[in-house]
DNA sequence: CGTTTTTCCGTAAACGTTTACGAGAACACA
DNA sequence: TGTGTTCTCGTAAACGTTTACGGAAAAACG
């Protein structure tokens, strides 16, 4: 058993002290509380003084046991694996706006780590069994996804940030248009003068390294453009994968002469290993980032790149979370909403 | 109310509905899952049996209501402000490393956003008042942490990633030696012939910033270097900071031939001002960062930096925390300890 | 065979809430 | 004054666990 936070009375006070302080019932005292309308104003007032005074708050276990719901909200942040590997600094803004709306609402957001590299439902597992949390909120999202699998196996209610080919259409989803900045970027490169462009992506299942190359086709096709497979490559979803895999474009029989990289890091990587080609960006090559971030701005040059609002989307998604479960749901009852959203080109000095 | 789990058979299963499978009474199921010694073997191998086929796991409200205990620990990730601010990549690996220990005490790790910048206990007393963790984690101290005080004051059991002045030392922490590395960088640019070298730390109150520029001053003191006010520098601790400031450094009446930046992110902004002003980190200037992250090895050049071991620090904290709580501690009883870890110096080419 | 010990299990209380139910008091209305 | 309605509150059950206690049966011992 671990250490009680009773000891310190400021802490410990329940519902039966504020009772017994007042001389009163401990289901008025509740009711009271939770601004139920069979309470005497007078008395309301009271107990609101009390509980201010006796530094009340509700246990929240005691809460969730009666209530069957714990009014928490779960978010996996599912770490890449890899040494000195730091992960998803992306998702920060996304979690602040996430944890805004789900405050307005009352409830808790609590992020959990995922196994790094496993997007195995173990952790997730752990979570729902145990009724930590009264719904997930999934990111990174693969092609085919067990976690999705196992959440919608289970009946267990989630949203997630990206889409995937797992589950159905059951969940509300929230997802960048990959397809739509993969196409954008070759028609910017394009209308520059560009017919060889590289494309650079993770090379996990990721759903996004799909959608991505399924716009860049897309794009080359409209313009005319042969899809040459030698220009296409896959590596690991951080600095170390886009290192490895952009000397292979470069080494093409025909150079590309810009390159779109699916992800920061593997830009950041990708440059590295341009540098020691002696070939800089935006002089002898174009570059363009998909996912923008701080890195993008403050690299030399400044990396031209797509940029997702973020934050928005983080109060979008646990708005849509909160509509498809029936608790919530508005007037028109319990829906699921699948949205896309477009990114903003921030043109800097790269491409 | 939110949507109760119930409904799908598989999840709903109590240890209730053991017992009346079995025809066995609550007491002697719950017995025979904890392992106690009082229930005959054969008994228990059918309550195991039963479990595993009814899908069972124990409701960790029920259980935290009866035992005063969540078996979680909560971690603080505490954003900075400011726009398109990504936040801290660097904690990843350490929480990463903190799950795991506290995962093999069957402790459960849940992340709280703090608001953004504000670095004040609101969000941590919601956790504290709700009783929603056992114990606390804190990083990104503050020289002066409105957070310890309130944890101490409370008598809420936290350790802590980094130093503070507040709260005595009452609590485990657990930090990098900035002091020794601040100090090390300036040994190694002194060594190299350099003696003219600028501070850039971050502004905030954050102790780091303190104890490397103790290390950086003592280092300097050692080598009969006079310490020159206008070579030190605070900025915002972003890129943007580091963009802002790292100027106002170079334009000092005597250049400085080195420049010491204590936060990646910062030297990322610091090194593109100096783009901009013609100056090549590693040529014309040497440059290290104390704080090693995979874009200091992957720009170009490659950035010379001391480099923590984060996820066995994790490891770390969580083992004294864990050592710290009166339920964990071993034989000799309730310990605080506090450590200060070294870094490692990663030699590249921006020195 | 009687007594003591051990083994095993059921009973019930407790953790802190919320809420259905009912009852007493006050009030309105005739 | 009698009857019905409205306010306000207390009672008690329930959520799913764990655990102190006691008792019955079995085993050990003389």
């Amino acid at each position: 058993m671990l250490a009680k936070t009773g000891g310190e009375p400021a802490l410990a006070s329940s519902i039966h002290d504020l009772a017994r302080h007042l001389n009163i019932s401990i289901g008025t005292v509740s009711r009271a509380l939770n601004g139920r309308a069979d309470v005497n104003a007078e008395t309301r007032q009271r107990v609101l003084d009390a509980a201010r005074k006796l530094n009340y708050s509700p246990n929240q276990s005691g809460r969730s046991l009666r209530q069957g719901a714990t009014r928490s909200i779960a978010f996996m942040l599912q770490p890449h694996p890899g040494d000195q590997q730091y992960g998803e600094p992306f998702f920060i803004p996304f979690l602040t706006g996430l944890q805004a709306r789900l405050a307005e609402s009352d409830l808790d957001l609590m992020v959990v780590m995922g196994e790094p590299g496993q997007y195995q439902p173990e952790r997730l597992r752990r979570v729902v069994e145990t009724r930590r949390a009264d719904a997930v909120v999934l990111a990174n999202t693969r092609r085919k996804d067990d976690r999705i699998d196992y959440l919608s196996k289970a009946g267990f209610p989630f949203a997630t940030l990206g889409r995937s080919q797992s589950g159905g259409d059951t969940y509300p989803s929230l997802d960048i248009d990959f397809e739509r900045a993969g196409d954008e970027a070759v028609d910017r490169l394009v209308a520059r003068g560009h017919r060889r462009i590289a494309a650079i992506r993770p090379s996990l299942d990721l759903n996004f390294g799909y959608l991505f190359l399924d716009g860049y086709r897309k794009a080359l096709k409209r313009h005319g453009i042969e899809v040459d497979p030698g220009l296409i490559a896959d590596g690991f979803i951080n600095e170390a994968g886009g290192y490895e895999v952009t000397p292979r474009v470069m080494l093409s029989k025909e150079r590309p002469t810009a390159i779109i990289f699916n992800n920061d890091a593997m830009a950041l990587g990708g440059c590295k290993a341009l540098a020691e080609m002696g070939i800089r960006p935006g002089h002898d090559v174009a570059v363009i980032v998909i996912v923008d971030t701080p890195l993008c701005r403050y690299f030399s040059p400044a990396l031209t790149a797509f940029r997702p609002s973020l934050e928005p989307m983080g109060r979008r998604l646990a708005e849509m979370l909160l509509a498809s479960l029936p608790a919530f749901a508005g007037p028109e009852g319990t829906r699921i909403i699948r949205e896309v959203w477009p990114l903003e080109l921030a043109a800097r000095e790269s491409d």
